[in-house]
DNA sequence: TTTTAACCGAGACGGTACGTCCCGTCTTGGC
DNA sequence: GCCAAGACGGGACGTACCGTCTCGGTTAAAA
């Protein structure tokens, strides 16, 4: 039996409130906490020292589970329901592509715009951040786009074909990148034209260039 | 003395005696600095107190000409020729837009990308340089643009009032977004999809709209 | 002439409070911080983060200054006026040498014994702080010994060789020995003990020992 | 050589799986992993954390045990054979006086220098580890000077008297008073001097001052 | 020409955040 | 139950920059 002396330093203070959190519980409320700091400060203002604190925790539960900023916000945005997507069927391929874009674009004038702009420009450091937004690009936006194109098709407005081809997301490109230079808000009369003068033309039957390459 | 507003070769002197570097010579010195730095460390690793060393100066000379990095940055991009644009006249639209998308995909893919991205990142939190930025995108590219349908207006192959539509930038746009979510290096297929697959459809005459509200 | 676009960030907030302390002044308010905190929570839990926020000032310009927490606190030390020793003539080298001790035995008990016993401790890891400290042990103490000494000579209590022979300070590091392992307070009796059974046996004359190799 | 010390030589195999060691196996695995740390890295960057480590359990397995870093420590030491003196009998007193305080100065130059200076500066902090110290300090070392002193009773050399009185331990303490100081290693010439020019003057008879006082 | 003011270089200043390490406690699975 | 492993809330580490300010100088324009 080693030697044992009793209490030797003091314990500094009791920092525990209840039951100490853990796993998943933890998880979410860093989430929570970042996206607090997201909308209160914004996407360049945010430093792990405050989600952390704001989640009443310590760094090193932030750092064993994100390695970074980027990627924090990533998935606290995730959480956040800001994919969500409402696609009113409007009757044409016209009305479904403005509720598209005018939903995008509302998404982009609120705080997420800032933050979007923020992951765009950390793309450069952090590879593996970039993939993870371009699969989120693929994934979320494409699907909109799809559901609505589909719709067409079945309407008779547009040929399949254009489903699969690079006409399908030229309308939110050409906002996403509006939205880039331009930034929000994006007037609603750039929504029309981009539809008007350039997606409608381009995947309405009669296509003006038939696919003849489409695969 | 060293040679005010030289070539590239820089007076490595100690500054710390003999002539002092003052207005321009300074000025350009700064920048030219801030150019090593970004391509060597990037732009977000790019810091005005490593500006201010590199430049053999101090921090205060820099921040009392550019009060924040993005502008200095801007500034030192400026001054690299970097929207240099040489537009062969090929003697077809077709020939002239792959050109110009061809160049735009090597500059996206030479360090200018990552400091581009940089910069539409810093864009939210500074409106007066997201106007500085919005200027040069408005005013460089536009213009080779510009430059490639007058000639295809002058062949017959556009028609003039493309020139002032939303149509005109629809390629660089659609690049410009590829890039940005997709990074560079932009494979060729993509562009020759821009030109063929959308581009070209929405300009050539007969336009397979009309210009109906075009004003 | 740069792109000067005007104020760009905010100033985070103004954290001057009239003019900024430099050189001296503030380096005495680090010592003076470093006091305090040394008598408050001792030497063992003094950190350069409380030191710097207690000076209001930064870490850095503590660290500018002292490249570890051990340097900082003894140069501490010679601030406070720790080794003041004040040597009352009692017409004795016997009552001189008990009054020495016994302002030596006061020091230990004061928070400073701590102190010392700290900095003993960091001598393993850091060679340059030993030096230092070896440097004050010789120079200070020694002087006081040496000051007793002399008197006594003067009187003919002791011989002068003694001086300079390893006798001189066997009561010091007696005592200094006695604080180490037993710690403060030092017994009133053990401090007549030292004097009376050890050290005048040694130096008073005469000598019990000749000094056959002193040179 | 701090770890095999004694019949465990267990396997050191995965103890992640198969039979997991408990008691007395677990206790002495920590204690050599103590030795190791202290060997490798010294007393001041030993932390629990990679004590636990390297005998590959968990810190509360430590903790349950040692309450604190010093005591841990101190155990560890009483393992290693740290406190062996081997004192042959050279025949006179002088020759065993500079045996062991050779034999001291030796185990003051290894690393358990570094450790008992460690352990003296965390006694300000702990005053039960202060008094396992000390218990420790009083008990081996004194021993030893109690064998030599002994023999010399038995030759005549020494009055009885002596055993008993301060000056018993005079010469180890101003060794141990050396090497806080100064460090190791120390001089043989200082150990000379310590045992001619102060240890035996009072120790040898005739006793310069007669035992008046000494009960 | 002499003065004087601006500007230069250098770097200290008060401060925030970084990402890591360790503290001592607590919890989870397994044996 | 105790073991191993390691997460937890927290604090400090030492470093890098931030943007401001101060300090001697140099140097160009005003007197």
């Amino acid at each position: 039996m080693p030697s044992s002396t009793g209490p030797v330093t003091e314990p500094p203070a009791d920092h525990r409130k209840g039951p100490r959190r853990r796993g998943e519980e933890l998880e979410s409320a860093i989430l929570r906490a970042t996206l607090d700091e997201l909308t209160e400060v914004g996407y360049s203002a945010l430093t792990m020292e405050r989600v952390a604190a704001r989640a009443r925790t310590g760094k090193a539960a932030v750092y064993r589970r994100w390695p970074s900023r980027a990627q924090l916000v990533l998935d606290a945005c995730k959480l956040g329901k800001i994919s969500e997507v409402d696609l009113p069927d409007t009757g044409g391929v016209r009305g479904d592509a403005l509720a598209l874009l005018r939903q995008m674009a509302a998404t982009m004038s609120s705080p997420l715009g800032g933050i979007m702009r923020g992951l765009l420009g950390e793309m450069t450091r952090d590879p593996e951040l970039a993939e993870l937004i371009r699969e989120r690009i693929h994934t979320v936006r494409p699907l909109a786009v799809h559901v609505v194109l589909e719709r067409a098709v079945e309407r008779g407005e547009v040929e399949p074909w254009v489903l699969t081809s690079r006409r399908a997301t030229v309308a939110t490109d050409l906002l996403r990148n509006q939205f880039l230079l331009f930034g929000a808000p994006v007037e609603d009369e750039v929504i029309v034209d981009i539809v008007d003068d350039i997606y409608l033309p381009l995947i309405l039957s009669p296509a003006p260039h038939p696919p003849d390459k489409a695969d």
